[in-house]
Formats: C-alpha cells, sequence, structure tokens
DNA sequence: GTTTTCACG
DNA sequence: ACGTACGTGAAAACC
C-alpha cells in the first residue's frame, strides 16, 4: 500500500529551533531551525514514502475558529530569528520539489487532518509527523501520528494501539479528554480544576464529554459544581480542540507525489545556508544528478607538453569566440564547454611542465585577440601574470570574482574553487567551469538589474586599478630613512622616561604589561574593559590624562610607534625601485567601495602634523606634478540628494558651510553667530547621521552628556525631516526587500536586520541607513575613475592616475599637462552624475602628497 | 590564529 | 532593558 509523509512544519521548525542551539551562517543568517527541520525530513525520507506534504500555518488570520481568535491570541509570538526561516524551509523544500501547503484560517493540524482524510479515502496509509499531541485524534486503522517528544529526533509513532496503551482512549475521545483538561499551550479553557487524572477518570466512566455532561448529577461536591458551572466551557473547548478534516485545500493526493531524486535540486541553497554537511546526506539518485557539474562529465581534458602542441592548438583556436582562462597551479585553458586544456607550469610526476613565458608567447594571439572574449575569475590578477611576459590581455566580459561581489557583496568567494563549490556544487578545477558559471551568474546578474553597474562600473575599472598598480606612486625613500631616525630618537627618550615613572622596564607596546604598570602599580583608575582585561586605547588614556605625567609620554609613545614601524619603516620595506605598487581590492568592501592592501595606500596619516610628514615621501615621478582632488562632502551631498530635505540641499545649492548651517539649525542660533564647539558638534552630528546615529554614540564622540546627544538628534531631525524619514525608510524597506541598494543599483543583503537580537538587528538598521550613501559615494567616484582614466588616454596624455582613496584621486603628471589634467579631473568628478545638489571636486597641485591637500 | 590598537575616508 | 556610530588594513602581542 501506498503511503504519504504529512508534516505540521510550523511544529517541527519550532521544536528544531528551540532543540538546537542557535546556528547562522558567517553572515549571521539564522539556519539552525532549518537545519533541524532538514535533518528530520531526511530521516523520514528512509521511510520510503511515495508522497509527500509539508503544511504551514498561514501567516497572519490562522485561527480556526475567528470569533473564538481571543483564545489563541494569547500565543506567545514567534522569535524574529526563527520567522525568517520560514521562508527559508519553504523555498528549500521547493527546490527539492517536495509539497508545501498552506490554507488561509486553518491551522496546519487541519491540513494535515484533511489530507489525511482524502489519503484515506484513496486508500493511502498516512504518517503525521508534528510535535502536537492534538494530532492524536486523526489516528485510524490507516493514518498513524509520528509525535516529537524531545528535540527533534526522539520520536514515537502512535497508533490505535498505543494509544490506547498510553490513554486508555479511542482517538476521536482524545478531544472529549482536551475539553475536559483544556490545554495551557493552545488557550483552550476546559473546565477549571480539572486535570488529566479526573479527566481521564470520568471518561473512564461516562465515555466522552457529552456523557460526562449529562451525568453531571452523578457527582458530587466541588467536582459537581465545577462541572455544572463549566459545562459550556466545555462544549466550547471541545469545538476548539477538535481538528477540522474539511479544510479547503486545493492540494490534492497526486499533488504531492514525492520524488527523493529531485531533493538535490536544494545543493545550491544548502551551499549558500552553508548548510553542507546535509548534502552528503541527501539520497543518492540511480541517475546522475542534473547539475552544471555534468559539464565536468561531458568535458575532456587534454594536458599539453610540448611547446609545438601548444603552438598548434593556439592556431586552431584562432577563431574561437570565447576562451575561459584559469591559472592557479596550472595554466588552463577552454573556448568551449567540451574542452579544455591544462598545462603544467612546473615539472611534476607526469611531464616536465613548460614555462610560464613559453605558455604565454604561444598564447600571445588569442589573449591579445579582442574579438576572443574572455571568462576568467580576477582579470587584473590574470593581466598581472601575463603582463611579466609582454601579453596584454584584451576582450574579457566575464569575470566571476566581479560578478560574484555585485551579487553577493556581504560574502564574495575568495577564489574560484570556491565559487565553484558553492554555485555549482563541485570542485572541479579545469577552466570549463567558467562558462558554466557565466550562463548561470550572468542572468542572475540580469535579474537583479546589476548589468549596468557591471559593464560600465566594476569591470571596466579592473583595468583601471590594474594600470595604477603597475605605474605605482613614487617614493623619496630618503624623506622616509631620515623621519625613521627622528622618530626613533624621541621614541628612546620616552622609553627612558615611561621606565622612570613605572619604576621599571617592562614592553610598553604590551597591552597586557601596560595595563598591569598603569592599574596596579600605578593604582590609575580602569576607565573600560576588553574581553580580557583593563583597555588602554586612546580614549582611556585621554581620561587619565591629568592623573600622571606617565600618560602623556605613552600616547606619544604610542603615536610614534605606530608610524615608525607602520608608516616609516613599513612602507620602506615594500618600495621595489622607487616606487609602491599597492593592491586594490574590488571585492571586500560591503559598501562597494575599493580597498588596499599591501601596503594600504588609503591610511596614508594626515590628521596630525607629525603623520602628515610621511606625505612629504610620496612624491610625483621624476619631473612630474602631482594633481589631486578630492569631493567636497561627498556623503553628506549624496544625503541631501537621496533624502530630498530642501533645507540640507538649499545648503549645498548656495555652497555654504554645511556644519556652520547645521549648527545654525540645532542650537537656533544665526549662522554669523556659530561658535566652532557648535560647530564641531554640529560636524559630528552630519557624520552620526550618514553611519545611523545613537545619542550614545555621538555622547562618546563629543563629550556631552547622553541627555544632550539626544537633543541635539531630535533638534536635527526636526529641522530636516526628510533626513528623519530617509533613516526610517530605509531601515523600513531594508526589512522587507532584505537588501538595500545605491543610487546606482548596487545592493548590499542585510541578514542581521530581522534578528531577534536587539544588537545585531540595530547593526542591520544603522547599516541600511549608511550603505545607500557610502555605496552611491563609492559608486559616483569609480565612474569618474574609469572616466578620468579613458580621457586622459583619448587626449594621449602621458598623465596617470596612481591613487583612488575613497573621496580623493591622485594623478602623476607631466609639468606641461598639468593644466589639463587639472581641468578635466575637476570636470569629470564634479559633472559623473547629475545629482538635485551640486557635486563639488576641489583639484590641487603639489611636488609630494603633502602639498596636494 | 585571535586580540588590541590605531591609521584613513 | 538591551549596549551602540559606517567602511577598511597593518603591526605587535598573545595564545
Amino acid at each position: 500500500m501506498s503511503r504519504i509523509i504529512v508534516i505540521d512544519g510550523n511544529s517541527l521548525m519550532h521544536r528544531a529551533y528551540y532543540a538546537l542551539p542557535s546556528m547562522t551562517t558567517r553572515e549571521g543568517t539564522p539556519t539552525g531551525a532549518v537545519y533541524g527541520f532538514l535533518s528530520m525530513l531526511l530521516k523520514l525520507v528512509d521511510k520510503k514514502p511515495d508522497y509527500m506534504l509539508v503544511a504551514f500555518d498561514m501567516h497572519g488570520k490562522t485561527f480556526r475558529h475567528d470569533s473564538y481568535a481571543e483564545y489563541k491570541a494569547g500565543r506567545k509570538v514567534t522569535p524574529d530569528d526563527l520567522r525568517t526561516q520560514f521562508p527559508l524551509i519553504k523555498q528549500m523544500l521547493s527546490c527539492m520539489g517536495i509539497t508545501v501547503c498552506e490554507c488561509e484560517r486553518f491551522e496546519a493540524d487541519d491540513i494535515l487532518g484533511t489530507m489525511a482524510r482524502k489519503a484515506e479515502e484513496s486508500n493511502v496509509e498516512a504518517l503525521l509527523v508534528t510535535g502536537d499531541k492534538d494530532a492524536l485524534q486523526l489516528i485510524t486503522d490507516k493514518t498513524h501520528v509520528l509525535l516529537t517528544i524531545k528535540g527533534i529526533s526522539d520520536t514515537v509513532e502512535y497508533d490505535t494501539e498505543k494509544l490506547k496503551e498510553k490513554y486508555g482512549l479511542a482517538p476521536k475521545h482524545m478531544i472529549d479528554l482536551k475539553a475536559l483538561m483544556g490545554d495551557n499551550s493552545d488557550n483552550i479553557p476546559g473546565i477549571p480544576g480539572v486535570g488529566e487524572v479526573t479527566a481521564l477518570k470520568l471518561l473512564g466512566k461516562y465515555g466522552t464529554l457529552e456523557g460526562v455532561l449529562e451525568n453531571i448529577d452523578n457527582e458530587k461536591g466541588a467536582l459537581h459544581k465545577k462541572l455544572s458551572e463549566n459545562a459550556e466551557l466545555a462544549r466550547l473547548s471541545y469545538k476548539l480542540g477538535t481538528i477540522n478534516t474539511q479544510a479547503p485545500i486545493t492540494v490534492g493526493l497526486e499533488d504531492c507525489a514525492f520524488d527523493s531524486e529531485k531533493m538535490a535540486g536544494a545543493v545550491p541553497l544548502m551551499n549558500e545556508l552553508e548548510l553542507r554537511s546535509l548534502i552528503s546526506r541527501l539520497p543518492k539518485g540511480k541517475t546522475p544528478v542534473k547539475t552544471e557539474s555534468n559539464t565536468e562529465i561531458k568535458c575532456e581534458t587534454v594536458r599539453i607538453t610540448d611547446r609545438t602542441v601548444l603552438h598548434e592548438t593556439a592556431a586552431a583556436l584562432l577563431g574561437s569566440k570565447k576562451l575561459a582562462v584559469r591559472i592557479d597551479d596550472m595554466f588552463k585553458f577552454s573556448a568551449d564547454t567540451n574542452k579544455q586544456y591544462e598545462i603544467a607550469l612546473v615539472a611534476t610526476l607526469f611531464d616536465e611542465g613548460l614555462s610560464e613565458e613559453t605558455v604565454f608567447e604561444e598564447l600571445k594571439p588569442l589573449l591579445e585577440n579582442e574579438d576572443i572574449k574572455k571568462s576568467v575569475f580576477d582579470i587584473k590578477r590574470i593581466r598581472h601574470i601575463a603582463s611579466r611576459y609582454g601579453v596584454e590581455v584584451r576582450g574579457c566580459t566575464f569575470d566571476a570574482m566581479l560578478v560574484d561581489y555585485l551579487l553577493h557583496a556581504i560574502h564574495p568567494s575568495a577564489d574560484l574553487k570556491t565559487l565553484c563549490a558553492e554555485r555549482l556544487s563541485n570542485t572541479q578545477t579545469g577552466a570549463a567551469v567558467l562558462f558554466a558559471l557565466e550562463e548561470s551568474m550572468m542572468s542572475e546578474l540580469k535579474e537583479k538589474e546589476l548589468e549596468k553597474l557591471y559593464y560600465e562600473i566594476e569591470l571596466p575599472l579592473s583595468n583601471v586599478l590594474f594600470d595604477m598598480e603597475k605605474t605605482g606612486f613614487a617614493v623619496d625613500t630618503d624623506v622616509l630613512l631620515a623621519l625613521s631616525e627622528v622618530f626613533k630618537q624621541r621614541i628612546g627618550e620616552l622609553e627612558d622616561g615611561i621606565y622612570m615613572l613605572a619604576g621599571e622596564k617592562f614592553n610598553i607596546q604590551s597591552t597586557k604589561q601596560l595595563a598591569d604598570i598603569l592599574f596596579n602599580k600605578l593604582g590609575l583608575p580602569p576607565v573600560k574593559k576588553t574581553k580580557s582585561g583593563f583597555s588602554t586605547d586612546s580614549e582611556v588614556l585621554e581620561k587619565l590624562e591629568d592623573k600622571s605625567p606617565i600618560i602623556s609620554l605613552i600616547t606619544e609613545y604610542r603615536t610614534l610607534t605606530k608610524l615608525v614601524s607602520t608608516f616609516v619603516d613599513g612602507l620602506i620595506n615594500t618600495a621595489r625601485k622607487g616606487r609602491i605598487h599597492t593592491s586594490f581590492n574590488q571585492n571586500v568592501a560591503a559598501t562597494g567601495r575599493i580597498s588596499s592592501t599591501e601596503p594600504n595606500l588609503q591610511n596614508i596619516p594626515v590628521r596630525t602634523a607629525l603623520g602628515r610628514e610621511i606625505r612629504k615621501a610620496f612624491v610625483a615621478s621624476d619631473g612630474n606634478l602631482l594633481v589631486g582632488a578630492d569631493y567636497s562632502q561627498i556623503e553628506l551631498r549624496l544625503l541631501a540628494h537621496i533624502s530630498g530635505d530642501e533645507t540640507m540641499r538649499n545648503a549645498f545649492r548656495n555652497d555654504t558651510d554645511i556644519h556652520t548651517v547645521t549648527a545654525s539649525e540645532v542650537f537656533g542660533v544665526d549662522q554669523s553667530e556659530v561658535t566652532s564647539e557648535q560647530r564641531s558638534a554640529a560636524k559630528a552630528v552630519n557624520f552620526g547621521i550618514v553611519y545611523g546615529i545613537s545619542d550614545f554614540g555621538l555622547a562618546k564622540n563629543i563629550g556631552v552628556s547622553r541627555k544632550e546627544a539626544k537633543e541635539y538628534i531630535e533638534k536635527y531631525l526636526t529641522r530636516y525631516p526628510l533626513v528623519h524619514k530617509y533613516m526610517q525608510d530605509s531601515a523600513i524597506k531594508g526589512k522587507e526587500n532584505g537588501y538595500v541598494t545605491t543610487l546606482m543599483g548596487r545592493r548590499r543583503e542585510l541578514p542581521e536586520i530581522n534578528s531577534s537580537n536587539f544588537n545585531t538587528r540595530s547593526f542591520g538598521e544603522r547599516v541600511a541607513m549608511n550603505m545607500p550613501i557610502q555605496g552611491s559615494a563609492a559608486d559616483i567616484i569609480k565612474l569618474a575613475m574609469v572616466r578620468v582614466h579613458k580621457a586622459l588616454g583619448d587626449a594621449s596624455l602621458k598623465a596617470k592616475l596612481i591613487l583612488q582613496i575613497h573621496d580623493e584621486l591622485i594623478i602623476d603628471t607631466p609639468p606641461d599637462e598639468v593644466e589639463q589634467v587639472k581641468s578635466l579631473l575637476t570636470d569629470i568628478m564634479q559633472n559623473v552624475m547629475e545629482l538635485s545638489v551640486p557635486l563639488v571636486a576641489e583639484a590641487k597641485v603639489g611636488k609630494s602628497w603633502f602639498e596636494t591637500k
């Protein structure tokens, strides 16, 4: 006989949620309930059902009897981090080809009952899986109930006999039992004062609830009183406790046909949710699973060990439309999904290999042909390798790394192998996978309306960044060496002073040892703690400043050692032939910014006079000058534009100082009366707003009471009402969509925003406010970079773009090009996008970076 | 490998 | 009542 398994989805999700320790993806998406549910589901699949159905309560109006809604209203609300998992499990089930049923105004157990009835009418056995004992009333010869006891793995299967054994009742009398004893968790009243023992005793005597009520007079004393006073309540409870087996569900038995082989369809989603351990537990199909990994089976891999063969192969591929290129421990390429080639670059057990130089020489005609469209992961890296052999790779249209970043800015894959594992659930290492990736990723890019961002910004930008990295920034190492000497001498003096005041020698750079000296030996009051002890950061030192003369020495020591180790000695070590070549990362910052590493040239000191000295070492190439330009207040201008706030927009249109305007608005004084203290407080509020402000954060930042900070913020939001609205709307939009976007449509997912944890959720809300601002600024300067780079080339100028620092661009320029570059740069930066407020960029010229600020 | 601190926009 | 500004990377100490 065939069998159907019907699962109470809500019940099982709740069980799984509470049974398992909380579990999330790296990004914080809660997945524990999904994991537990699927774990249970996989066990059920072992029972080899012919049909499967998962029933859910409809969100919102789920009451069986609307007029008695108040009885159900007392149910605990579902925690946020469980609620967010319902869409995930439904998506997962849909990928597995498992039917899901919801029915407005009916609960999951009504669906269980209704489907069990339908199955029985078709002579099909049913197994109802739930944690709700209510379902026991549905048991028949053909319908059994699998009840979860505790957790999710501990279950008991009930049939008529088992139920009789446990309660001494027939299934339908479970309703009578409940009507008498009530059910707290379901808010069914029952008869007050009657529990399981009394209820079972009464049913034993009279059989049913009606039997009991007819014989009220047989009972004496307190029980008689309780029964006679609450007879109607018991009848109501009976009604409430009866599962409806006539729910108007649209799914029929045949709609629930189950095929275990289809479950593999959930593999990509499992990967995305980092539930990889479940993948291996999926039932193995008789036929190979239909995924893109089939390319692995179909695609022939040819190993090339001989230069002549390579030469011939390259010649044969000259007419190809596409070429996938992958360089890891081998060089791999492929022109179509049927065949891929690989070449060992070092001698292996199998062959001597060919040198990288040979490979690039032979493939040069293919790589440099713009009409052969390249598919790669990280084109910038490949272009760097090729450039070592004088090869210029042209015609790249698919860079999986960049597309992956646009699709998932918060967790971009580190390498091609990881991307394949996550996206195609295979770890094959050939070049042809790039074609499979291209097909699926490009269609997703289109769906998410990210194509423009890809073709007009990210893809051309990678070429711009390549040139910037290759050109590098000239450094005058003598300046650095001189600074190193000066700083080190002063550090020596400071050490002596610190040891003297401390009364002993110790490692000042060890926070642990320093804390011991300050808080134990010298008896200074600790200000705040870290995970492992007392904090000694600059904020703490500032508070202790007037308590001991040692503090100012430590502060200066910290500043100088930081400057020397990171910025002076650190930079000297990275210079090659008098130039520093940073690496720009195009896929790390979740907002869309680029970052700079080895060395990081985006955090060279500027705020203090001493630190700023380091910029004197960053110079133009021989005989050249640096032209630098930075956007003025780009983030606040974007806030004015995006929010639509006219007060703020007008401040920018009139080219007034935004912080002074804000101070005048917040403190209610004329702009000419604003004090410098008021202006700097207003400046902090302006910054805070962009970051998703809190009164606590602002208070900490500007050193006023939390109450005062709160007043500032309230005043600010009253004066800029549309900014207030923007802040509220972005959080709402983030919650609704699960992501936020920039002006150009760049996305950032917000897994945190529906968290039940206040801090996590608050973080999500702040990100929802900040990302559209910071990200739009990133879009704008990136587009400006692409245009500046092109304009320099089109005008055949020798000037070269060499650095971007989020709102600033630097161009190494021959003296005779300076005026042209200056105007070209300013012009492009200011007009790259039409906003409701002007974009302002100011250019400066100097021999060193010190002079261009 | 993680923690703490601090440099930048 | 929660405990808090957004985004990065590097060095040194510590385990």
